[in-house]
DNA sequence: GTCTATATAAGGATAGAC
DNA sequence: GTCTATCCTTATATAGAC
């Protein structure tokens, strides 16, 4: 087998979680799309709960370590614009979505964390990622520095309900027949972006 | 008793459907909550899918109501503007949050709805709501001619991604504690007006 | 580490008395 | 229209053989 029963788990889990929610999806639903038995769950993770954070921990990691250095690489320019800040945010998280192997499922899981309003997974986030957003924030507050601080938090909170959105492709947009997942990631983000851009300047 | 047993169903349902999701929350969590017998559910609703389906009617007749016909007052005016647009797409959809009886509770509802990516559920919004969508639309159209149709649809679903957000709540904005719901509501408000039309205008 | 079998609880739905 | 009681299904979790 080319995957360990671990891991055939945490895909399955993460593909029936985005399908059918935490509650609506079932350990035996998982452990059959996994192809393993009904007890392995237990045995890894020891409850559904506690697969559900690692379904979490196995993204996150790696997407926000991306955003920090993509950050930090345009900070390193002379002239850094708006706009290469806000790639480096908005970029990573919708390229998730193209990951082989489920991140395109991910997304969706993230939104309905969003949904859920879980005050211990907003507790999780905030714990293990805030200090990313806390990063951006001052990179954007550099750039914009006549702009009011609660100003600039209250637009920043607009660009990620926006992005959010965006990554679990909740919108109306249609792609066309022959947009491929990718080019129409890249629209996504090319359009976020300069919206993002003339709302963040706007005075 | 105020509220016949259908009514307090509802309410009870809303509010645990925003707490727990459509499949976490239970027919006896609900029923015990409306402090009504468990098969008065079945014997009223017929099920539970069907329960979920009227918790949205109950609410959104009246929002849709209330976006188009202000709508159609600022479009009588002699110069309307974009802000005045934008203004009858969302503030009736924050308003909604300030509804007494759990307004509240039904945008996370809402919000939780869009995560669900429920086929059957966005057939229904689009089917019942779709017609609203396309009048705004049409407005902006009108008021900015110079945009590409296909560019004014991705801006459009930017900000339908941004109000979804923020009717939700989501975001990290911490209520100062002497601000009330009303207010923040209405501080939302505006600093989606302004950030999207600085959005929508772009070049 | 993986299996079968099962304990135990909770779910949606319904039948039938009142 | 509301109740009690119950059917049937599905769920999580665990025990114990291999």
């Amino acid at each position: 087998m080319q995957f360990s029963t671990k891991e055939r788990i945490l895909g399955a889990a993460e593909m029936l979680f985005a399908q059918h929610g935490f509650a609506g999806a079932s350990l035996r639903q998982v452990t059959s799309a996994a192809k393993v038995n009904l007890a392995a769950v237990n045995y890894h993770f020891g409850s559904k709960e506690n697969l559900i954070n690692e379904v979490f921990r196995r993204r996150l990691d790696e997407l926000n370590a991306r955003r920090l250095s993509t950050l930090r690489a345009a900070q390193t320019e002379a002239n850094p614009r708006l706009e290469d800040i806000l790639a480096a945010f908005i970029k990573p998280a919708l390229a998730l979505s193209l990951d082989r192997n489920g991140g395109g499922a991910f997304v969706r899981v993230l939104a309905r964390a969003y949904a859920e309003h879980n005050e211990s997974l907003r507790k999780f986030l905030s714990d293990n990622y805030g200090h990313v957003l806390k990063e951006f924030a001052a990179a954007f507050a550099a750039l914009l520095p006549t702009l009011d601080k609660q100003e600039l938090y209250w637009r920043l909170d607009i660009v990620s309900g926006a992005l959010t959105y965006a990554m679990a492709d909740f919108g109306v947009i249609k792609r066309r027949g022959a947009v491929s997942e990718q080019a129409h990631c890249e629209l996504a983000a090319e359009h976020l972006i300069k919206f993002a851009s003339a709302g963040l300047r706007e005075r």
